[in-house]
DNA sequence: GCCGTTTTCGGCCCGACTGTTTTCAGTCG
């Protein structure tokens, strides 16, 4: 993904939010921001096109094409310039909170002077909001509750956004001369679902060369501190990224000790005290004569203490020492591992890209089969029509004698609040493949949640439950239901929970993931792209799935076709 | 501001929910 897309993209979202919070044309804001999400989800780089070709991408006509080659040109927007001028940041940080809006932003921020969230706190802790029109009592309340689910995840970043600074910053030191070894570690290397700080480790027998390296890089916008092991940076989107450099002899025991967990750790260290080693970010030692034991690798490293190497995925103290000990770690489904993707989407629905574009991407990337699975009629927004499914089902059919790629034909369903779906049976009959998943209701009492998602897995034509807890990290919680019981029925029915790939769901989360493998839950890692750029997002899914101890077994994307027909024949014909 | 045409102007994704109103605005998916 070109890195110039997702900045024009930012910068035509902020002229959105800031065109919506000055009340502007409501229309106007909306163009900009269907254009920013097309520009994101381009397929070509934006910094390379010319205003002809940049107004054949989707919702970008002559007055945006200027504005793309004007900031090219000049590095900045006069339009956005002017309108940050007369709104302070702040405001727009507002919008952020659920439930908060670019109308109530610009209430707090006219009448009351707010400009920041901690503002907001404080001003409803003193009560300033009462009288305040359309901030009743409740308001209060849920705008606090907002901001609380807002910091669960302050400070950290979602993974595909670090992932992108660290291989960028890796490839910049691993070119250094005198750079013998360079890749990233700690929690962006275990695939947690959100990251603190980068850590890069790096091995030269002089890291000067590297440290200048890296504190010169243009992202960066700070230097927190610099020293010859290591040296931190703030990048200019706020991140920070530690670099740390060590002797090659030690390469091993260094990346398992910044990759952690630091519960991992203990755990590993417990066990080098008992072989009378030490083992630290320096390197393995024997304790009586402190002598270095060669750990270039970290295989190197869990096989002098006696252990199978053990997958950064699985480095959380859930269990991996004990099984590495007993020779009884899972074999993790891989990246190479995934033959096909199960939920997607086009521009017939909310995507930005063709079902052509979609399709040739995805043959590209190596998939063998391929399911279309637009949005169902019971979502408004989508105007999705018995008539355009089918004509999509035709056009998909005819492209399908074409490729090497099997194409199948599906849908995501609604899962409406009694646990029914948008079509009767006779019309999912005719689909391939069925994802079905909750988009509305999310606050409905857990026993009412848990009896709908039980109902979706009980229709014989449902064989993926979608994003199923549907949070969205940092903004929305997940919904409570009695997940045992749902994993139940879906064990039963033959029914798989999806491992939804896109970096702000990551959804089921892995503890969850483990609660339903336990119950023999079939799982479908699926990428939910809306554009040809999102199909990239397969491994953060992966490293999700790992996290959760799956193995290829586990997963129905994993399966070849044929078996995975079978899986979808069998719950059809149980009924 | 973009788009499509019954083109150069008028429509633009639509419905539901929530909290606040006393008939509706704002937010969300």
């Amino acid at each position: 993904m070109a890195r110039a897309n997702e900045v024009v993209a930012a910068l035509l979202d902020e002229y959105a939010d800031l065109l919506s919070i000055t009340g502007g044309e409501a229309f106007k804001a909306r163009v900009y921001d269907k254009a920013a999400r097309a520009i994101g989800g381009h397929h070509a780089d934006v910094a390379t096109l010319d205003l002809a070709a940049l107004q054949k991408i989707p919702n970008v006509g002559k007055s945006i094409a200027e504005k793309i080659i004007e900031y090219f040109d000049s590095g900045q927007i006069q339009a956005i310039e002017k309108l940050r001028a007369k709104i302070p940041p702040g405001v727009r940080a507002l919008t952020a909170i659920p439930g908060l809006g670019p109308k109530k932003a610009m209430i707090l921020y006219e009448e009351l002077g707010i400009s920041s969230v901690d503002g907001l706190e404080e001003a409803i802790g003193e009560g300033r909001l009462a009288g305040l029109r359309g901030f009743g009592p409740k308001t209060a309340e849920n705008l606090l509750h907002g901001i609380e689910l807002l910091r669960g995840e302050t400070g950290r970043s979602l993974i595909d956004t670090a992932m992108a600074v660290a291989e960028e910053i890796v490839g910049a030191i691993s070119a250094v001369p005198g750079c013998q070894r360079c890749t990233y570690a700690g929690s962006l290397r275990r695939m947690r679902e959100t990251i603190g700080d980068v850590d890069i480790l790096a091995a030269a027998r002089d890291s000067k060369p590297l440290m200048d390296a890296f504190v010169r890089l243009p992202i960066v916008a700070e230097v927190i501190v610099r020293g010859e092991k290591k040296t931190s940076v703030r990048t200019t989107r706020g991140l920070q990224v530690d670099l740390r450099v060590v002797p090659l002899e030690a390469w091993g025991a260094a990346l398992q000790y910044f990759t952690g967990s630091k519960e991992h750790n203990v755990r590993i260290r417990e066990i080098a005290v008992r072989k009378g080693l030490k083992l630290s970010e320096y390197g393995l030692f024997r304790v009586g004569d402190g002598s270095l034991i060669v750990s270039e690798t970290e295989e190197d490293v869990y096989a002098q203490l006696g252990l199978a190497w053990i997958p950064p995925t699985l480095r959380e103290d859930r269990g991996e020492v004990d099984a590495a000990l007993a020779g009884e770690l899972p074999d993790l489904v891989t990246l190479p591992d995934i033959r096909g993707d199960l939920h997607t989407h086009t521009n017939l629905t909310d995507g930005v890209s063709t079902l052509e574009e979609m399709l040739a991407t995805a043959r590209a990337r190596g998939l063998r089969y391929y399911a279309v699975t637009d949005h169902a009629k019971n979502l408004p927004m989508q105007r999705m029509t018995d008539a355009k499914m089918l004509k999509q089902r035709e056009h998909l059919r005819a492209l399908a004698s074409e490729g090497r790629m099997e194409l199948l034909h599906g849908t995501e369903l609604n899962i409406d609040p009694d646990g029914d779906v948008d079509w009767d049976a006779d019309f999912l009959a005719g689909f391939d493949v069925c994802v079905a998943s909750v988009h509305s209701h999310f606050n409905q009492s857990p026993e009412e949640l848990t009896r709908r998602l039980v109902r979706a897995c009980e229709n014989p034509y449902v064989n993926i439950i979608g994003h199923p807890t549907t949070r969205q990290i940092g903004r929305r919680a997940p919904i409570d239901a009695d997940w045992d019981a749902v994993f139940a029925a879906a064990a039963r029915t033959g029914t798989a929970m999806e491992v939804n790939s896109y970096p702000d769901r990551l959804d089921l989360p892995d503890e969850l993931i483990l609660r339903a493998k336990r119950h023999r839950v079939k799982f479908a890692i699926d990428t939910d792209s809306h554009s040809t750029v999102h199909l990239g997002h397969l491994r953060f899914g992966v490293g999700l799935a790992q996290r959760g101890w799956l193995t290829k077994d586990d997963v129905i994307t994993a399966w070849p076709l044929p078996k995975l027909r079978t899986f979808v024949a069998r719950k059809r014909r149980a009924h």
